[in-house]
DNA sequence: AGATGAGCCTGAAGGC
DNA sequence: TGCCTTCAGGCTCATC
């Protein structure tokens, strides 16, 4: 699924056409996705104004201003398909299942065939103290609250591998598998230490490292595997400049003698190099 | 506290 | 071509 990059670009394109605006009819084609849809949910934020459109971690926050938020979370294969009523290009599909359409005469679809992904509602005032928003740790972009030091005192509490603290949402928020094996690498830090065996100048970098590879994705418009698109429908072109997720035997790009090795981790595919990442 | 496996689903890819 | 198995970006729960 889309990991914090692409839910990043997606809130965006969400952004620009709801924030302001309202949605004035939702089309549910089935009465659950991972969970049961919201009972209701047509008439509990239909008309009334969006204030805002957030990230956080891999949701979506859509606030409206009747105090209640709804929470989007794209699973593992999500997508979210925006069309303006000038150009409509989007072929439907069995899957999908929830269409809104806006005051401003866009069409947004969600797709989503393996049904992993969910839509909530929360009182906003009730969003931080609900799971998991009330155990996510920190968001890696754009905190402030975020520095060296308490990433470093976060990695330090924990004895399982490194890569498994970075997809641990509780410790640092967004962070999804492809992007823990990528800022890893670039960090040629091993995925196989312990978490609490960083030094403060490894963390440093790693977290320096977690933001750039986060950046740039972002920036790509987010990784396109099997079945994420922006919502545009263009797909993201960070996959073509991974440097190890998917790369198993081929050369490391640090090194350039070693083949790329991949290992099981927590039953996670991890991607790394033997050679250079100590 | 951490690891593991199962489960929620479908579709793509690879092997035969 | 077609059948079968494996694997996949996330997350939660039970069990060891």
């Amino acid at each position: 699924m889309p990991e914090l990059p692409e839910v990043e670009v997606t809130c965006q394109a969400l952004k620009a056409v709801l924030e302001g605006f309202s949605i004035t009819e939702i089309q549910l084609n089935r009465p659950d996705l991972r969970y049961p849809l919201p009972p209701n949910l047509e008439n509990e934020i239909c008309l009334y104004s969006i204030q805002s459109v957030q990230r956080r971690a891999k949701y979506l926050l859509i606030d409206f201003e009747h105090g209640k938020t709804l929470i989007w979370h794209l699973g593992m294969s999500g997508r979210v398909i925006v069309e303006t009523p000038e150009i409509p290009f989007l072929k439907a599909s069995p899957h999908d299942h929830v269409i809104f359409r806006t005051s401003n005469n866009h069409k947004i679809t969600y797709r989503d065939p393996r049904r992993f992904g969910f839509i909530q509602l929360t009182p906003t005032s009730q969003l931080a103290s609900v799971n998991p928003f009330n155990t996510l740790g920190p968001e890696p972009l754009n905190n402030p609250e975020l520095n060296v030091l308490i990433f470093h005192n976060r990695m330090k509490k924990h004895t399982k591998p490194i890569k498994n603290a970075l997809l641990d949402q509780k410790i640092i928020a967004g962070i999804g598998n492809i992007y823990a094996s990528e800022a890893l690498w670039q960090a040629r830090i091993s995925p196989l230490r312990a978490a609490n065996s960083l030094t403060q100048p490894e963390s440093a970098l790693l977290l320096k490292e977690l933001q750039d590879v986060l950046k740039r994705a972002i920036a790509a418009g987010g990784s396109t595997l099997r079945d994420y698109v922006r919502p545009n429908g263009e797909v993201g072109y960070f996959q073509y400049i991974f440097k190890v997720y998917d790369r198993e035997n081929k050369l490391c790009e640090h090194c350039e003698v070693t083949n790329l090795s991949k290992i099981i981790q927590c039953g996670r595919a991890t991607y790394y190099c033997k050679i250079c990442q100590k």
